[in-house]
DNA sequence: AAAAAAT
């Protein structure tokens, strides 16, 4: 795929078709690299390529990016025409161009780059823009903007959530956002965005990043964990400036289109990597770090002119990324932050030989030389294996769940058999109250329910959209678009969105299909009642759902919530059902997930053998089988699975199944 | 079982 498709704005498909290339070329992304990486016998030990010269000098300012301007994509949003969240406020201004090049004289004055709010690198010296009204109102919005209304979070709940380090030589966390530790720069930005106290990850993370050290956290989206890294990476690049370029082979040729990020954040979804480009841009306002966002589904010749004008902190989900280094467009010898986000994920959705070949099959610097941050919500074994390979002497911090003991959320659970659901919904969304100007989020379990639930509720003239994976990208930002701002206040949602996505205004969430981990649960829920606001979530509960009956019934009384007589019912006859039923071999370590997330396996202790808090030994929780005080009550047939637990109608003493 | 992800 790196022949000659660079050439022409047409689109991709019409390049495929026109070289031959159809469908049957088609490689799914689980199957992609496969070989490559089979076949590469230094992808876990050669380093060789790339280890051999990098100066520790402060670097001199980038000829590059200082005579292209980097104003351009600012103007623009992170990569021209896709349309997302944060282009409201500018979209009708006029390009700032005559202002700033007409006095022609050199354009990569500071002067003129104060009047826009870009900071340049300069002669070892971070120079910092000046304030521009019209793009701290596009970055920062404005209160009359739903869309954009602040989600700063600075509320107490998150004073309770536990939050627990462990490691060699951890710092103390710190209190409060202040200089030091901070940029003065970057605490402006804070401001900005009206963020006023650190989140528990944040008053960890934000000392062992600064104080150079490796950071694994097991915390979950909405814990603040973007600001997280953001805020310990770009502080620290605002006061180090960009690593030294590697020499340009042979030189001869004119400047490089290459770009040398400094800082790399992979995320496992396009609009969680974009929802994270646009935080950066928010904190790198005035700086010299351009933010970049690369993922597929969108013009990639948009995005390589992107990042051409500036590409300092990139976001990029892997697949994109990689095609990226392989049109040489993009080198990893500079980076000097490595960011993964939602590893557990990025693994179950088959990354892992991307992110490898990302990590050690190219040209990044060894774990020696860059600074790692992996965050997961869940620490099993292939988490651990990839935290070893990534990441040195690192810090553990296991943050505990948010919504978990919140109380803003009312949850509510009710019986609704699969025909009735339509109907429920129906009687749902017509009595919400029409001063209710909040968003209701419909999460479905499949793509095809996405779809006949959308056109069934629009055919209710009900102003819904939907979002899914086989929808084009361009449809899925629209929906997000429209969603959030309120044109569409109902969306029907699959996965794609269940997980870090930051919506201001979602007052209810729907699970018109229950998801089948309680983690899925939380994380959809977490969708409303942000930012110590209230939200309610309904779900509807059939006999399909009694593999998370348990832990929904913890999680409510946990969580203070009134939990209806019948799921007790039902809860109490799943705890002693078919033993295997949970088949993840002893269900999952909630002691572990629930106070903390996960465990620091290197500790030792607690856990079983392994260390591993889920799969083998059980950490807590339940492992095993449990016998029931009940006594006697066999289990359903025989082994647990599949047909064995809804294999029949099991008449019980309960009746309901 | 389904969803997501360079084309």
């Amino acid at each position: 795929m790196t022949n000659g498709l660079v050439n022409g704005t047409t689109g991709m498909e019409t390049q495929f078709e026109a070289l031959g290339l159809g469908r049957s070329a088609y490689v799914p992304p689980h199957l992609r690299n496969v070989q490559r990486a089979a076949s590469n016998p230094s992808l876990s030990d050669g380093r060789s390529s790339w280890a051999a010269p990098r100066t520790a000098t402060p670097p001199p300012a980038r000829g590059g990016f200082e005579s292209r301007g980097g104003y351009s994509d600012r103007g623009r949003g992170a990569f021209g025409g896709a349309p997302r969240g944060g282009m409201n406020g500018w979209a009708g201004a006029p390009a700032p161009a005559a202002n700033w090049s007409a006095p022609a004289s050199r354009t990569d004055s500071p002067v003129q780059r104060e009047s826009f709010g870009y900071g340049v690198w300069k002669d070892g010296k971070h120079i910092t823009g000046g304030r521009n009204i019209r793009m701290e109102k596009e970055l920062f919005g404005d209160a009359n903007d739903p869309s954009k209304q602040h989600t700063g979070i600075n509320f107490e709940k998150y004073d309770d959530i536990p939050v627990e380090a462990t490691g060699a030589g951890v710092p103390e966390p710190v209190l409060s956002f202040t200089s030091p530790p901070l940029d003065p720069v970057l605490l402006e930005n804070i401001g900005y965005a009206m963020y006023t106290t650190p989140t528990p990850v944040q008053k960890y993370s934000i000392p062992i990043v600064a104080g150079g050290r490796d950071l694994m956290a097991c915390a979950q989206t909405g814990s603040g964990k973007t600001g997280g890294f953001l805020f310990p990476i770009l502080s620290a690049s605002f006061a180090q400036g960009p690593r030294a370029p590697p020499e340009q082979g042979g030189g001869g040729y004119g400047r490089s289109r290459k770009a040398y990020p400094t800082a790399l954040i992979l995320a496992p979804t396009r609009e969680l990597v974009s929802q994270i480009h646009d935080e950066a841009r928010k904190f790198a306002y005035r700086s010299w770090v351009r933010p970049a966002v690369v993922y597929g589904g969108a013009d990639i010749n948009q995005q390589l002119r992107s990042i051409e004008r500036g590409c300092d902190l990139l976001s990029a989900t892997p697949g994109r990324l990689v095609d990226l280094i392989e049109r040489g467009r993009i080198s990893l010898a500079n980076i000097k932050y490595l960011v993964l986000d939602e590893a557990d994920r990025m693994l179950d959705m088959g990354f892992e030989p991307q992110i490898r070949r990302i990590v050690q099959g190219e040209d990044m610097p060894g774990t020696t030389e860059r600074q790692t941050l992996m965050f997961s919500a869940t620490f099993p074994r292939d988490i651990q294996m990839l935290a070893k390979d990534f990441l040195k002497d690192y810090i553990f911090l296991s943050v505990g769940r948010v919504g978990s003991t919140s109380e803003n959320i009312t949850q509510k659970i009710e019986y609704v058999e699969d025909n009735d659901k339509r109907s429920v919904l129906l009687d749902i969304l017509a009595s919400q109250s029409k001063e209710d100007l909040g968003l209701t989020l419909v999460f479905v379990e499949t793509k095809r329910m996405a779809d006949m639930l959308s056109d069934f509720l629009m055919g209710n003239n009900l102003p819904a959209t939907s979002i899914h994976g086989d929808r084009t990208q361009r449809e899925r930002e629209m929906a997000l678009q429209t969603f959030r701002t309120g044109r569409t206040p109902i969306m029907v949602a699959t996965a794609v969105a269940a997980r870090g996505l930051d919506i201001p205004n979602v007052t209810h969430v729907v699970n018109y299909d229950l998801p089948s981990d309680i983690d899925d649960y939380v994380h959809r829920i977490g969708r409303t009642g942000r930012a110590g606001n209230t939200g309610v979530s309904t779900a509807f509960f059939n006999r399909g759902n009694k593999n998370i009956v348990k832990d929904l019934v913890e999680l409510l009384r946990e969580a203070n919530q009134d939990i209806p007589g019948w799921l007790e019912t039902v809860a109490h006859e799943a705890s002693f059902g078919s033993g295997g039923f949970r088949g993840r071999g002893g269900g999952r370590g909630r002691g572990a997930s629930r106070g903390g997330a996960g465990r620091d396996y290197r500790q030792g202790g607690g856990g079983g053998g392994s260390g591993a808090p889920y799969g083998g030994g059980g950490g807590g929780g339940y492992g095993g089988n449990r016998s029931t005080s009940m006594g006697g009550m066999p289990s359903y047939g025989g082994g647990g699975y599949g047909g064995g637990a809804y294999g029949g109608p099991q008449a019980t003493t309960q009746g309901w199944w």
